[in-house]
DNA sequence: AGCACGCCGACT
DNA sequence: GTCGGCGTGCTC
């Protein structure tokens, strides 16, 4: 018989070993081992055991010294052909390692962690070898128990790491590895009836003394099987009498795994009807065609706010259902749009899979099993849910695709949207992007003929958009109101308080950036340069461009009109909690951001709030503006709602379109007309006059030449490569030695139409004592393939000959940027 | 990331 | 002569 070697990626090591090691598979474990198996093998010289899944099978083993691999990990731990598919594209297009594609495509925080015990060998007789005092106290402290590393070290200090070596290599004492799974799954015990036995039988054996156990066993043996949980639920039984039930032959026991699901919310907006108009009919139409042929095919629907694109999905999730198939459901995040959950569960309810970042590690693990046995058809989740084992795809949705939530902030910086585009191809189904404000890529390509698009031009039901007023807060400013609040804003919320209406406001404190600002005239410091606000630095009192290396000390006064008022912006939604509670004292408030959802279910409880009219404000950050459906919020008031705009970042423009639209849009969508007050330093600006208008074509145009003329996305693509390490002078050092093997590379694979920018500090400098730089790369789409080949390159010399000699510096190269922060 | 190997100084 | 400090390089 022919010995089975295995190609194991080891995933414990993210950075450096970007490779797979050979073992050789033991003949006692040859059955057991499959492409995809989760496997623990000894690795490096103290044979220190490490998690590791097979690449590829093969018969013979190119290394001289090939070692065995220790175990093999049952059958539900094994990767899918697709998951192993989407390893190799994490792989092929973001540059990534094997570790962190390993790591996405397989439930999170379900790693083997090793525990480390010693042992005395038991072919030595202790008494009789020669040691020194210490080792002859370690070797009596085992004496001849198991015993635990940490014990050891906390008797005799970690010092004595070389004098355990030294008796392991004299083989007196072991080392053993105790593999633990970080997840127990949740068991219950599953209750059958006897086989050969019947409900007669039983009870004519069991006689008429014990009424409680005749009870039991009706419900069992009409259930045939039950789960303990559930028969307590019935009759006030306990586990004690299950057992002796059980030991009397009546009923058979076994240990089940079972799901744990989380719980969801459960809105009061009853709009559950899903009847389709006709604009969402002929959406509708359309997509369901690709759905029946079974055919790849991009969509983007552009549908206003309050357009009714969740009855779509609904429908179209319904189909690919009846076809036995399954559905992706992606949004933002998905705490943040309990309702749409809400509905989702009204029209599948068991048959959904959620995914978000509240679960608990045991709640995602069985949800992700849930997925992968085929129970569960349906996923909703944010960005990572992408990853889920999903079999047989039907669809795939993304909606609020303009949200940058979609890409990824860790090393590995994937795009829901690329994955979801690779898993369409794959798996031939159509790929649904949805929005009110598509992003500019997006509709780019509906325009280019790449996506197919269609637009839902107006509300559903009888909602009618907002009405959309601008306030000059420099007028206000003039006339003598120093207040955050416009004397219109002001005179609306009372109005709106009389009328136990509700009220959204937001002040959009994007980012945690500052700025330099006139409040006399409105004016920002920008680079010369490059379409971008300029980065205030307090430290050399200097603003930054982060796109170039220009720089500029900041005066006293307003260089534009001279105003004193010339300084540092930001007041926190905190803060216009206390201004609002003073300026309408009997109005109930409520705030929502970051801070006051950071709890589970706190989300909930305060959408709950506002559904039951418990509050008349609800003020927050941009979180507010995600997917919120409150028929009786009439009132949408925006503070400053410039101040996305002075981001440093070529998205500013785009990324304060799309929160001002979608906040403006929670506006009126029930029966009672909507309206929006936009309070501004900059009414002038196009971006802020396209909000008003509803008028996102006027919007995506303007924006689109403004890309054309520096070169940026669509346009062009860009990379961004980030440097970061405690050592200011090294970081630039190294990056500009890899700018230079990236320009070397450039030149030899004859790439034209590139521009490399940098190394300059990111825009955040420094984060946790790391200075950051970053090089970036504008590059035609054309390029991608090449550029990767010599990225890929660059990186493997790195991390053999360059990483090593200085103290840690790591770059993350972020091929597809959409952000540059 | 760890661990071993190796080359050097300090010390029984 | 031997112990241990850390610089260097490999891990199937």
């Amino acid at each position: 018989m022919d010995d089975i070697f295995v190609e194991v990626a080891i995933t414990t090591y993210t950075k450096v070993l970007d490779k797979t090691f050979t073992y050789k598979v033991p003949s006692s474990l040859s059955e057991s081992v499959y492409i995809g198996s989760k496997l623990i093998v000894p690795f490096g010289g103290g044979n220190k055991h490490h998690e590791g899944f097979v690449i590829k099978l093969k018969n013979q083993s190119e290394f001289e010294k090939t070692k065995d691999i220790i175990d093999v990990l049952g059958e539900d731990e094994v990767l899918t052909n697709n998951q192993l598919n989407l390893v190799s594209f994490l792989r092929r297009r973001y540059l990534s390692t094997y570790s962190e594609a390993l790591n996405l495509v397989t439930p999170p925080k379900n790693k083997i962690k090793f525990e480390v015990y010693y042992k005395v060998s038991k072919d030595i007789d202790l008494n009789n070898i020669i040691l020194t005092d210490t080792n002859r106290e370690i070797v009596d402290f085992i004496s001849t128990n198991l015993i635990k590393e940490e014990n050891l070290f906390n008797c005799f200090g970690t010092n004595i790491k070389s004098k355990i070596q030294t008796l392991i290599k004299q083989n007196y004492i072991k080392k053993i590895y105790k593999p633990i799974s970080l997840i127990k799954p949740k068991t219950d015990l599953l209750i059958t009836k006897n086989r050969d036995s019947t409900l007669e039988k039983v009870l004519s054996r069991l006689g008429k003394r014990s009424p409680k156990k005749i009870e039991i066993l009706k419900i069992v043996y009409l259930n045939e099987e039950i789960l303990l949980t559930d028969l307590k639920k019935e009759i006030n039984a306990t586990k004690k009498e299950i057992v002796t039930l059980s030991k009397s032959g009546f009923i058979d026991l076994k240990e089940v795994d079972i799901s744990v699901n989380p719980k969801l919310f459960v809105s009061n907006n009853k709009q559950f009807k899903a009847e389709l108009n006709e604009e969402q009919q002929l959406v509708y139409n359309s997509i369901k065609k690709d759905i029946d042929f079974e055919k790849f095919s991009p969509h983007l629907i552009r549908g206003v706010t309050g357009s009714g694109k969740t009855e779509v999905y609904i429908e179209l999730v319904k189909r690919v259902v009846e076809k036995g198939k399954s559905a992706f459901i992606m949004v933002p995040e998905i705490s943040l749009t309990p309702q749409l959950v809400s509905r989702f569960n009204y029209h599948f309810g068991d048959e959904i899979a959620i995914f978000h970042s509240k679960l608990t590690p045991i709640e995602r693990f069985s949800q992700w099993n849930d997925v992968k046995k085929g129970m569960k058809k349906i996923v909703i989740g944010a960005r990572s849910a992408i990853f889920a084992p999903l079999n047989n795809i039907g669809i795939i949705i993304l909606d609020e695709e303009h949200d940058m939530s979609y890409k990824s902030g860790s090393s590995l910086k994937y795009h829901t949207k690329d994955v979801a585009l690779y898993l369409g191809i794959k798996e031939n189904c159509p790929v649904v992007f949805g929005s009110a404000t598509p992003s500019i890529e997006s509709e780019y390509n509906a325009s280019t003929g790449i996506f197919k698009l269609h637009t839902i031009s107006s509300r559903h039901g009888e909602a009618m958009m907002p009405k959309v007023k601008i306030i000059d807060m420099r007028e206000e400013l003039i006339s003598g109101n120093r207040s955050v609040f416009s004397y219109e804003l002001k005179k609306s919320i009372n109005d709106r308080l009389n009328k136990n209406e509700q009220v959204i406001i937001m002040l959009n404190r994007k980012g945690h950036s500052t700025y330099v600002s006139c409040r006399e005239c409105g004016f920002v410091l920008k680079c010369p340069n490059c379409e971008i606000s300029l980065t205030y630095y307090k430290g050399i009192n200097k603003a930054k461009c982060s796109y170039c290396d220009y720089e500029v000390s900041v005066s006293n006064n307003c260089p534009s009109c001279g105003s004193k008022y010339y300084k540092y912006m930001g007041m926190g939604t905190e803060k216009l909690e206390e201004l609002i509670k003073s300026e309408f004292v009997n109005a109930k408030t409520i705030r929502l951001d970051s801070t006051t959802t950071s709890r589970k279910g706190s989300l909930e409880k305060i959408i709950s709030k506002v559904e039951k009219k418990e509050v008349d404000i609800l003020v927050g950050t941009q979180i507010v503006s995600k997917g919120l459906d409150f028929e009786n919020v009439t009132l949408v008031g925006i503070v400053n709602a410039d101040s996305g705009l002075n981001f440093p970042d070529f998205t500013a423009n785009e990324n304060t379109f799309q929160l001002l639209s979608q906040v403006s849009g929670r506006s009126g969508r029930g029966k009672k007309k909507g309206q929006v007050i936009i309070q501004s330093y900059d009414p002038e600006n196009f971006v802020i006059k396209m909000v008003k208008d509803h008028n996102y074509l006027g919007f995506y145009k303007e924006e689109l030449s403004i890309r054309n003329a520096f070169n940026y996305p669509p346009y062009f693509k860009i990379c961004s490569i980030l440097f970061n390490g405690e050592n200011e002078n090294e970081v630039i050092y190294i990056s500009e030695n890899i700018k230079k093997q990236i320009e070397e590379g450039i030149i030899k694979n004859k790439l034209k139409f590139i521009e490399i920018n940098g190394p300059y500090p990111a825009v955040y400098s420094k984060i946790k004592k790391k200075y950051r730089y970053q090089i970036t790369i504008k590059y035609k789409k054309e390029s991608m393939k090449v550029l990767r080949t010599v990225l890929r390159r660059v990186q493997n010399n790195y991390n053999l000959k360059i990483r090593s000699k200085y103290d840690n510096i790591n770059f993350i190269i972020d091929i597809d940027a959409k952000s540059l922060i």
